[in-house]
RNA sequence: GGAGGGGUGGCCGAGCGGUUUAAGGCAGCGGUCUUGAAAACCGCCGUGACCCGAAAGGGCCACCGGGGGUUCGAAUCCCUCCCCCUCCGCCA
């Protein structure tokens, strides 16, 4: 959510940057609620004040038990107290308008985003490690899963539907490295401290991180509950700290959780339809912080830094890209995405999006932080990222270690998990 | 699922219709005293909206788990929802 007052202070440049997401945004509504709504509150004041003063005097006339005069004053106070209460619906109800407008207005894209409609105008940031050549050609991972009895994409349609997937004996196993791996990585080397949250939330939390109340229909919801699937660690992890005012020392606050999460991919029909890509279930390491507003820049570098090391580990070659105007998600100021190399897809594919968003959560879900002991709380500034998505792995470390006799090799960070086992075959 | 008991400021805790501008304590901050520290004493010590002001600051209103109601007036009474605790039942 944008800051009502630096909207209508600033409404034609607030207009203007929206724009560049494309999709028209209007926001002459909430100037003129604004308005309407400061000269309720004058109002109600004003009334209220009025109140409490005559309340003081019926205080005095009770004490001296002259019921002759509390009698005539209950009539008009009647009144008044009336009058207040009807002007208090009007203002909530103005509030509420005011509301419903402000939380579907996206983020504000920062100066350094990219201005463009949709992927092709991304703009490539540096790439890591090259991409390997191969003197056969390279299958597709669900090729590949199938062949080593490691992924059944059928048996799961049966029990489940389409967007799901079985992984059997290593592919399992290597599921789990994965995560242990990236979660190893992060916690002793990276300094974020691991958080395990309920995969399911209340509506709440899930409109403090934005979710709520535009995507609805991108998330499964578990009926006759206020409980909806998690789509990401990013919505309980963020949400930890709704209503709190964090100590300013504490800052950056820095946790890293690995969640299974849930998307119905209402959007998405027809698209990577084949293999592991984009599933309704997926498993992710999430990154997440919490920053004072000065330093979320840096931090966005140093989290986007943290998730490649993950790459490198692994061997797997990626590119860091950041996303333009057009192609940024609704709560985020910037993205940027790293994406790996799939040889079988001949194409680099989002493995990890990592994004800062600003006070734009933070005000949403209420989370502030005082700078000194004394100082007056400000809100933080939230960012998170993938660290990484974990079936996108699996599919990179499958096509990218692949070879002719359809084996894959495990690459060397992730044997010391892996059991013993250095080759799939 | 059943039966009870509770939710008050960073924490503890009073309050049960108008002496509450939310007592008192702890923690924290500033000061006096002290060579220094401790103790003692004094002061400060919540959040948000709105108004005035260039600012410093001042004013006003709201907030005692959320929402609604009764009343001239609600932390206090009523309804409802949420959460926590204890016991019982069931259960991974």
């Amino acid at each position: 959510m944008l800051d009502l007052k630096y909207v209508c202070a600033n409404m034609e440049e607030v207009e203007k940057r929206l724009a560049a997401r494309g999709g028209g945004i209007d926001l002459s509504g909430i100037k003129s609620l604004a308005a309407a709504r400061r000269a309720l509150i004058m109002d109600v004041e004003a009334m209220r004040g009025r109140l409490n003063k005559a309340n003081e005097e019926m205080k005095e006339k009770a004490r001296s038990g002259d019921k002759v005069a509390i009698e005539a004053s209950r009539e008009s106070l009647r009144a008044l107290s009336t009058s207040i209460k009807e002007k208090e619906a009007a203002l909530s109800e103005v509030e509420r308008k005011l509301e419903d407008l402000l939380l579907a207005v996206p983020n504000v894209p920062h100066e350094s985003v990219p201005v463009g409609a949709d992927a092709a105008d991304n703009s490539l940031v540096r790439t890591g490690g090259a991409p390997r050549t191969f003197d056969f050609k390279p299958l597709n991972h669900w090729e590949i899963g199938e062949r080593l009895k490691i992924l059944d994409f059928e048996r799961a349609a049966k029990i489940a539907g389409t967007r799901f997937a079985v992984y059997y004996g290593a592919g399992a196993r290597l599921e789990r490295a994965l995560v242990a791996l990236m979660l190893d990585i992060h916690t002793n080397e990276h300094g974020y401290t691991e958080v395990w949250p309920p995969l399911m939330v209340n509506s709440k939390a899930m409109a403090g991180t934005g979710q709520f109340p535009k995507f609805f229909d991108e998330a499964f919801h578990v009926t006759g509950t206020d409980y909806h699937l998690i789509p990401t660690a990013e919505v309980p992890v963020t949400n930890l700290h709704m209503d709190e005012i964090l100590d300013g020392a504490s800052l950056p606050v820095k946790y890293c959780s690995y969640t299974p999460c849930f998307r119905a991919e209402a959007g998405a029909a027809g698209k990577d339809t084949r293999g592991l890509i984009r599933q309704h279930q997926f498993n992710k390491v999430e990154l997440v912080k919490f920053s004072r507003p000065d330093r979320s820049w840096d931090e966005l570098e140093s989290l986007l830094r943290d998730a490649c090391v993950i790459l490198e580990r692994l061997e797997l070659p990626y590119r860091v890209v950041t996303l333009c105007t057009g192609d940024m998600g609704f709560a985020a100021a910037k993205t940027c995405d790293i994406e790996v190399w799939l040889p079988g897809q001949g194409a680099y594919r989002e493995i990890s999006s990592c994004s800062n968003f600003t006070d734009f959560q933070a005000r949403r879900a209420r989370i502030r932080f005082r700078a000194a002991p004394k100082a007056k709380p400000e809100l933080v500034h939230t960012l998170n990222g993938s660290g990484l998505a974990v079936g996108r792995t699996l599919v990179a470390v499958l096509e990218n270690f692949q070879q002719a006799d359809g084996s894959v090799v495990i690459p060397a960070a992730l044997r010391p998990y892996m059991g013993g086992i250095d080759v799939l075959q």
